[in-house]
RNA sequence: GGUCCCAUCGUCUAGUGGCCUAGGACAUCGGCCUCUCACGCCGAAAACACGGGUUCGAGUCCCGUUGGGAUCACCA
């Protein structure tokens, strides 16, 4: 049995979308569960809009979810000799030839075939022509034009193509470059790829590719199109739709398992399950259970996701997942076992890391600045007096674990008679500024002793200033 | 416009001719829990695009219509 090969094959041209991640989650995932091979290639053939930036910008996408490769990254730009030697084995085997166009006429030409309502094809005026190479000519690769192409695919079926419809592409540019339908067989072929898993918007090219291998005499692999990822408005997913760069999720504070989740679960499906680790995910994927309509990216089943992943991961690393998302704030950490103990009064109630930073400032900061709402509804005058209690209850208090606090609370609230209700909004107050926070006695835990009665004495002070 | 693909709740989907009175999840709405905000739990509302066939029986098969998407480059 042939060992399976699979590839990512991206363009340099901008970041790694949610798309392309996707198409690089299938196949590397269809690799990995059939314990085959996962190769990155770049196709940077359009010298003039590759860049080296987003090569990086892609690597760094796909470290951040965790989907590694076999081999690679190979570039097209450094294969361009294999190109020219089938490019010559094509020319000199009468399967390809020499086009003199111009392409401002082709262009015309295309444009008066569309307004007549005619196919804007090729009309092969140089196909007999015996032009030599020259300065300006490209190669045409000479297709037939008869019969049919079938794309045997293993999400949409059989797909016939009518070979009177496609015209005779062109292989290599005048610069030399070789042209994408043509670079992705060759390096496919040279690869050993077997299985091509892709976007449908490649399906109109694979019948071109498929002739390709045909006159090279190569076994023509499997194909695979998956279905695209739409807008909210089922356009093609852009910038205007949010975000869509899978970076950009990282520095929103999302977890690249939720990403992954999510991603796959988008056109892809294993009975009812929602929620797949990534080892889950390599176990169970198949090509079979790929829809074949389009998806719409969801966002809130994303954040939903995201959520459900920071409850579960482990505190200490999300600590250190956290630290610049504080730093952004301000916030210098120097005690990082101290965060770590601080994370899990987060968890439940953060669907981003942004989020859980965003909750954490009174952690680090003693000179709290109370909101000025809260001040006017929660410091009435006979708060005072019930803080310097509670504060000299807590004195007394040989451990400051929150159960101990939770029992000492009650009693305090059942011998002066009052609701604790009463009294949590002014404390938290006091102890985290604000009238949102995890729970009283998890945080008064976390803060310790030390830091809860300094808050509380100044608290105290500034309840006798109102006065 | 030609060609190609697609079509179950708002969204992601389960469903492979009888198990469907169409299931799950996100979002929405209501309730419970509660020291705030969340989490959690319980419940509600919400879909087989339409029209013809085939069949004893169709969300499931076929055809058409409609709608959406993709593609028609010396881009990938």
């Amino acid at each position: 049995m042939v060992e399976i090969h699979t590839r990512f094959s991206p363009s340099p041209t901008g970041y790694l979308h949610v798309g392309g991640a996707r198409t690089a989650m299938f196949n590397w995932l269809f690799a990995r569960r059939h314990g085959g091979t996962f190769i990155l290639r770049i196709e940077d053939t359009d010298v003039a809009r590759s860049t080296e930036e987003a090569t990086q910008a892609i690597l760094d996408g796909l470290g951040w979810l965790g989907i590694d490769w076999d081999e690679g990254p190979y570039f097209q730009s450094q294969r361009l000799e294999i190109y020219q030697s089938y490019i010559d084995r094509l020319v000199s085997e009468g399967k390809a030839y020499y086009c003199s166009c111009a392409p401002e006429e082709l262009d015309a030409r295309r444009k008066a075939a569309m307004a007549e309502g005619r196919k804007p094809k090729y009309d092969g005026a140089c196909r007999n022509r015996d032009i030599e190479k020259g300065p300006d000519t490209v190669v045409r690769f000479r297709a037939p034009e008869h019969g049919t192409t079938v794309v045997h695919d293993l999400v949409k079926g059989a797909t016939v193509f009518e070979n009177a419809e496609l015209d005779d592409l062109i292989i290599q540019r005048s610069d030399g470059m070789p042209t994408y339908n043509f670079a992705v067989v060759i390096d496919d072929i040279s690869m050993e790829i077997t299985h091509v898993i892709r976007g449908d918007d490649h399906l109109n090219n694979t019948p071109r590719q498929i002739l390709l291998y045909e006159a090279l005499g190569c076994p023509v692999p499997e194909f695979a199109h998956v279905p695209m990822i739409l807008g909210a408005d089922r356009s093609r997913l852009s910038k205007r739709h949010g975000a869509t760069s899978v970076l950009a999720y990282k520095e929103m504070g999302y977890l690249p398992q939720a990403m992954l989740n999510y991603l796959a679960r988008l056109g892809w499906s294993h009975g009812d399950q929602e929620i797949f680790s990534r080892e889950e995910l390599i176990e169970k994927f198949s090509l079979e259970n790929v829809g074949k309509s389009a998806g719409i990216f969801n966002p809130d089943k994303l954040l939903w996701l995201n959520a459900h992943y920071i409850k579960e991961e482990d505190p200490n690393k999300l600590a250190q997942l956290v630290l610049p998302f504080l730093e952004q704030q301000g916030i210098k950490v120097e005690d990082v076992s101290y965060l770590a103990r601080a994370i899990p009064t987060l968890q439940p109630r953060s669907k981003t890391l942004v989020e859980m930073a965003g909750g954490m400032p009174f952690y680090f900061k003693d000179e709290l600045e109370y909101e000025e709402k809260a001040i006017q509804k929660f410091f009435t005058p006979d708060i005072k007096g019930i803080m310097q209690q509670i504060l000299e209850e807590l004195k007394g208090l040989p451990f400051f674990r929150r159960e101990d606090m939770e029992a000492a609370f009650e009693r305090f609230c059942a011998e002066k008679d009052i609701k604790f209700k009463k009294i949590a909004q002014p404390l938290r107050l006091i102890l985290t500024g604000k009238t949102v926070s995890p729970g009283l006695f998890e945080l008064m835990e976390v803060l310790g002793p030390e830091r809860v009665v300094k808050r509380l004495e100044r608290g105290i002070k500034y309840l006798a200033s109102m006065a």
